[in-house]
DNA sequence: GTGAAAGCGCTAACAT
DNA sequence: ATGTTAGCGCTTTCAC
């Protein structure tokens, strides 16, 4: 493995003059820097980002951290969605991406910020988090530089992106007002996840600008699961029947919901309209598929990337960023007829 | 930042005894080993690695090179579940994986091996490379061990993990003869992946095997597709009316098959019968649910990491791992009526 | 059992 | 415009 030592000894010239023209320094002399530059690539030399990254203290990688990177995180393509955008972001600038999963069997007791600064990231994507993870706090109270996805954190060097998740429950449950809808129960995720609380706000006020006192016996819990919001949506309605809609915080939600509907023999959407919330990619090919509130992963993930590279380079406006959300009207929902 | 100095002037000892007691060397005093262990947190004190790899000449990171991490990429969890796979296993060694994409509107014209060299990667995995690609060969010349995704190339250095895909073909086929068709079409990916060569070799041998000559006009080309496979399907069925099953070379191009078949106002299973192969996520939601062969990318992904550090290791015993491919029946096959 | 010193490959003052 | 030198934080002979 060929090193600056090696080229400058080949070109005659020093190590300094090496580093100085391969990095594009204008103090050198165009005639040695073809030499050099046609030193190198004979020797077919490759920079040792290791030993650059120790002497200028950044590293030109941003760590991702994903918590339960599980068989149900596949599901949704949720996940997968993010780390193409910022993955894509970060080609386009050349950071690297370095992936930090606790997802192991075994011990691996070492800490997010542990691994950060082992492996001297210069900052971090923190994706997929429940607000009561320890983590959390621990990566907001080191010194890393982080965005956070979906959770809204602010501070000198750390920043966040989400979506008016307030906005988008209010679209969805507008829009089952909007077709005469008034018993609309809601499935909401777990009471860890920041969004939950901002999707089941926008259902109350939506509920409330219309003047529709809400039950909260209507409004129940799926967990963010497929299976759970089955089991509990099963339940609802079968003690309460006068229920002609189903506003659910997750598109998986809604398809364990969809199945619980077919499964009281009930029709969707003539009997039940259900709505949910991601717009993954299961929806669009359930029958009947399935409305929903869209939201751009893909441009979670990338202007996540933007927002950590100009924090760390300092010139960052602001350390929020909010993505547009926008309701998909397809087969499960139907207006009113009881 | 605190380092092995910060401790050793902390400890009264020198940095050669804080790297050795940290390290877990036998030969250091337990109650200085303690001393500098108590110092060391107390500091805070988190290990440089980019330091450590640099005099070590390995970086306790491997590359995944992933091509085209596209939207289609999303539609199969087939990429996320690989990973899954590998960060799972890297997870439990201590390894770091770090992202590869050439997925960049603009430049980076760097090839693979530049980037593999210049990060300093051990070793890298190959996942979603097409044969005709030309990093492919690159990455296999250039002295970087690493362990391809289903393209079967050995060397010293180089492994791969797939699965059988003549018996993965042939089960599925056999599937539908044992069903009573003989009227069997199938729908491959493209010529520049392995697989879809293995694949069709299956379909013909089992053809073979069961003395139905098989009919050339009757294998198309879906590209992998869902778009492409339901135009190609729908040309097919409507001048080969005949055709009693249609076997796919992946769920995607199955799904857009059972577009087509739909589409010409035909039933499925009744009419026509469908069987994929991937066992993606949509297959088991989609109405019908659709008959495949499975393939676990999970484990592919774990399997390839493993080879990978058996490799780098030098204690791999063999460079090429098969995994098992199983038929799964769902709704989209049954007997022939015709 | 512990320390001094060299060196991994690179960049960056500070000369010249 | 180029070279000398120091040093990033760590591991590793080789002495003692």
């Amino acid at each position: 493995m060929t090193t600056i030592k090696d080229i400058a000894k080949a070109a005659g010239v020093s190590v300094t003059t090496v580093s100085r023209a391969l990095n594009g320094y204008s103090d050198v002399n165009e005639k040695t820097r073809e030499k050099i530059i046609a030193v190198s690539k004979q020797l077919n030399y490759s920079p040792n980002t290791l030993a650059r990254s120790l002497v200028m203290k950044k590293s030109k990688t941003i760590g991702l951290l994903v918590s339960g990177m599980t068989k149900q995180s596949g599901k949704d393509n949720l996940l997968f969605e993010v780390l193409r955008g910022l993955n894509q972001f970060s080609a386009e600038t050349g950071y690297d991406l370095v992936l930090f999963s606790t997802n192991s069997t075994k011990q691996r007791e070492k800490t997010y910020s542990q691994l950060c600064r082992e492996r001297r990231v210069d900052g971090a994507i923190i994706q997929g988090i429940k607000t009561d993870d320890p983590y959390l706090q621990e990566v907001v109270d080191s010194d890393i530089p982080c965005v956070l996805v979906d959770i809204p954190i602010e501070s000198e060097t750390v920043g966040y992106v989400t979506t008016d998740n307030v906005l988008g429950a209010k679209k969805a449950v507008n829009h089952l007002l909007e077709l005469g809808h008034r018993n609309i129960a809601m499935v909401n995720g777990h009471e860890f996840a920041f969004v939950s609380q901002k999707r089941l706000e926008g259902y109350e006020q939506a509920l409330q600008e219309a003047n529709i006192p809400s039950r909260t016996e209507w409004v129940i819990n799926g967990a963010f699961e497929e299976e759970q919001a089955e089991h509990q949506v099963y339940q609802l309605l079968k003690t309460h029947p006068d229920i002609t809609a189903i506003y659910c915080a997750s598109d998986l939600m809604a398809i364990g919901a969809m199945k619980a509907v077919k499964r009281l023999g009930l029709c969707i959407p003539n009997q039940i309209s259900i709505i949910g919330y991601d717009d993954i990619l299961l929806s669009s090919y359930m029958t009947p598929s399935l409305t929903t509130i869209a939201q751009n992963f893909y441009e979670m993930g990338f202007e996540a990337g933007k927002m950590l590279i100009e924090i760390l380079e300092d010139k960052a406006k602001s350390h929020r960023k909010l993505l547009e959300t926008r309701l998909i009207v397809r087969e499960s929902t139907i207006k009113n007829h009881t």
